[in-house]
RNA sequence: GGGGGUGUAGCUCAGUUGGUUAGAGCGCUAGCCUGUCACGCUAGAGGCCGAGGGUUCGAGUCCCUUCACCCUCGCCA
């Protein structure tokens, strides 16, 4: 080792010993007489100074010392004289007094300072990532994502879990996200495909009988990206045999009570909450919503049908429904101006009609520009619904389930945050249990796959699995928190005519099933015990852990929105040898 | 594919209704300074105003196209 200390080590009690340290020049202060220098690792920051007595070839050596130089130096742990402590620093009582300095390398002037205050745009971090991650903010990220994965780790090895590495090199099912693909050299003209998740081996190998698998998998989706998605991520893989869905919930209960404990230092109260996916529609208009605050939907449409208001009825008489929220206090928040932009969000972005307010006034009376087409007692009729108070802002919209469910969802979240109705330190963890089997493919007109195709209905549901399919609800599950989607998992069809039903419901022949998934309806013909799981996504877990708004910070490498990797300029051309080999020619930008 | 935001010195940003030589802070270079810790002081260097085209006597500023990054809708079983 050519140091005996790290720069975040040294306290009063080390004071006389000789001590080498090495690190980077995170400030230099030059005194003339007497040159500081904060020397920066990973543990944190040690003054080191370099004074008369530490030599004239030293102090020369010193004067050339710049940013992010990685230097060693050897010396005297001292005190530092009375009042030069620094409160701030953990090593502040004490300071390094050099016999020996040395530079192991030195640094061109850095585009940004890792120790600066000023952050700088993504796209230069990301570029030049290496400096990015030397900053301590995203150390404590990086090490918060180690704790969390670690924990993880012990947490399944103590239950018995059994760590296995599935193929990267997979096949490609055309079901669910657009695969990223690896042309085969050997099989010119055929591809793997990069998994978009484990899911078909785990189930296998609950068929090899191992009884309880996970893995800490990297996933990889080509879809577009967004603050909280990223092409390859991480999760903790797990499946179990032999149990239902709530031995999995409480599993995980126990996870998330572990490392809240650990990782945050809060109690969890177990067991979670569950709620129903219908029910999380009805009040909140979306199957991951944000429990920390209330503002829930409230259902107007049997109102609205007597109502006088054209454009309220009509949407009930056709099967639509009226819901709103009451954003408490609002009113004053929110000029006309501000009304507007809200339904602009809601009509162009959620494809809303429209956005009907009301203003509450003195004596709870509604003031609208459309208020004229309610009687009185309407208005009080729908004012005592909304439990209005004088100050409060009501909005509502009118339109087809669906929409009044996206519509109200995006405007709660924003009201949440915008008008601060939950503190950001607190954690709020649930279940969203009891999903549909399939949703109405409209594009495709047939029934998809709410989770994905093995996905066992519940044992009460069998049956409604020929006579009304969209009422049929599945075994599946889904961990919220604070209205982030942050895992999900199913017990797994392990009978086969059940399904082929499914199957067949999909729109998936048995041809098509034989082809994409015939090891696995083979295997599931060979004993296979009733089984399930679920997927936690890592990177979220950290960047909700983390108090983070951006999945990229989670991340050592991450992409850009555009797929990219900044610093290595991936994905790259290849050479012409190399297309050659695999059969593969680049069409022009043409499309021939 | 659609909508929105940003792009000016190495970095973070300001730049008025189009008008002389485009500024600040930090960083950088040099000098001075034993007690600083975002050290201080003095001096200095540093600009294709993202790129291309247009309007104009004149464009950082207005118009068109385009590129990069970010947010978002679609998409993500």
């Amino acid at each position: 080792m050519i140091r005996t200390h790290t720069c975040g080590q040294l306290r009063s009690d080390q004071i006389a010993q000789e001590v080498t340290l090495c690190g980077w020049v995170d400030s230099y202060r030059d005194h003339g007489g007497g040159i500081f220098i904060d020397l920066r690792d990973r543990y944190g920051k040690t003054q080191i100074v370099f004074g008369p007595e530490s030599g004239a070839e030293n102090h020369e050596l010193a004067r050339t010392l710049r940013s992010e130089f990685v230097i060693s130096v050897t010396g005297t742990v001292a005190p530092r004289p009375e009042g030069t402590v620094n409160p701030r620093l953990a090593t502040g009582e004490i300071e390094v007094r050099p016999t020996r300095l040395e530079i192991l390398n030195k640094s061109l002037t850095p585009p940004f300072q890792p120790g600066g205050k000023e952050l700088p745009n993504e796209d230069l971090r990301l570029k030049y990532r290496y400096l990015d991650l030397r900053r301590p903010e995203m150390q404590n990220t990086i090490l918060l994502r180690h704790q969390i994965i670690s924990g993880m780790r012990k947490y399944c090895n103590e239950l018995d879990f059994v760590d296995v590495e599935t193929p990267m090199l997979g096949r490609s099912t055309p079901e669910g996200a657009r695969d990223y693909l690896v042309p085969s050299r050997v099989h010119n003209g055929k591809f793997f495909a990069l998994p978009q998740s484990p899911q078909l081996y785990k189930q296998i190998l609950m068929i090899a009988g191992y009884d309880r698998y996970v893995q800490v998998a990297r996933c990889f989706r080509d879809e577009d990206l967004r603050a909280d998605r990223q092409p390859e991520f991480t999760q903790l893989d797990l499946e179990m045999s032999f149990v239902d869905s709530s031995d999995i919930i409480g599993l995980i209960d126990g996870l998330v009570a572990r490392l809240a404990r650990e990782v945050l230092g809060q109690e969890v109260k177990l067991p979670l909450p569950r709620m129903t996916y219908d029910e999380a529609m009805e009040r909140f208009g979306h199957d991951a919503p944000d429990l920390r605050f209330g503002m829930e939907l409230v259902d107007i449409s049997d109102l609205a049908r007597e109502a006088e208001f054209r454009v309220f009825r009509a949407t009930v008489d056709e099967g639509g429904r009226v819901r709103g929220i009451n954003a408490k206090g609002a009113a004053a928040a929110y000029s006309r101006k501000g009304i507007d932009e809200l339904t602009s969000y809601v009509t162009q972005d959620f494809g809303a009609k429209g956005l009907a307010w009301f203003k509450v006034e003195e004596g709870r009376t509604l003031a609208s520009p459309i208020a004229k087409n309610f009687t009185p007692a309407m208005l009080e009729k729908i004012a005592e619904r909304m439990d209005a108070a004088p100050g409060d802002l009501l909005l509502f919209v009118a339109d087809r389930f669906e929409v009044t469910c996206k519509a109200l969802y995006a405007l709660r979240k924003r009201l949440g945050e915008a008008l601060k109705l939950y503190d950001p330190a607190t954690m709020n963890f649930s279940w969203i249990v009891e999903f549909p089997m399939f949703a109405w493919d409209e594009e495709n007109g047939c029934w998809g796959a709410m989770h994905h195709p093995f996905t066992a209905p519940r044992p009460q549901d069998v049956a409604l699995l020929s006579s009304d399919p969209g009422k049929c609800r599945a075994q599946a599950y889904d961990l919220v928190i604070n209205g982030t989607e942050a895992g999900g998992g199913t017990i797994r069809i392990h009978d086969p005519q059940v399904q082929q039903q499914v199957f067949g419901l999909l729109g998936i022949t048995p041809e098509q099933a034989r082809e994409r998934f015939g090891f696995l309806l083979d295997a599931l013909a060979y004993g296979a015990p009733p089984h399930g799981g679920i997927a936690l996504g890592i990177d979220r877990w950290v960047m909700l852990f983390g108090r983070l708004d951006n999945i990229r910070d989670c991340i050592a490498f991450p992409k850009t929105q555009k797929a990219t990797d900044l610093m290595t300029e991936a994905p790259g051309a290849v050479d012409a040898k190399q297309l050659r080999e695999l059969g593969i020619q680049i069409r022009g930008a043409d499309g021939r």
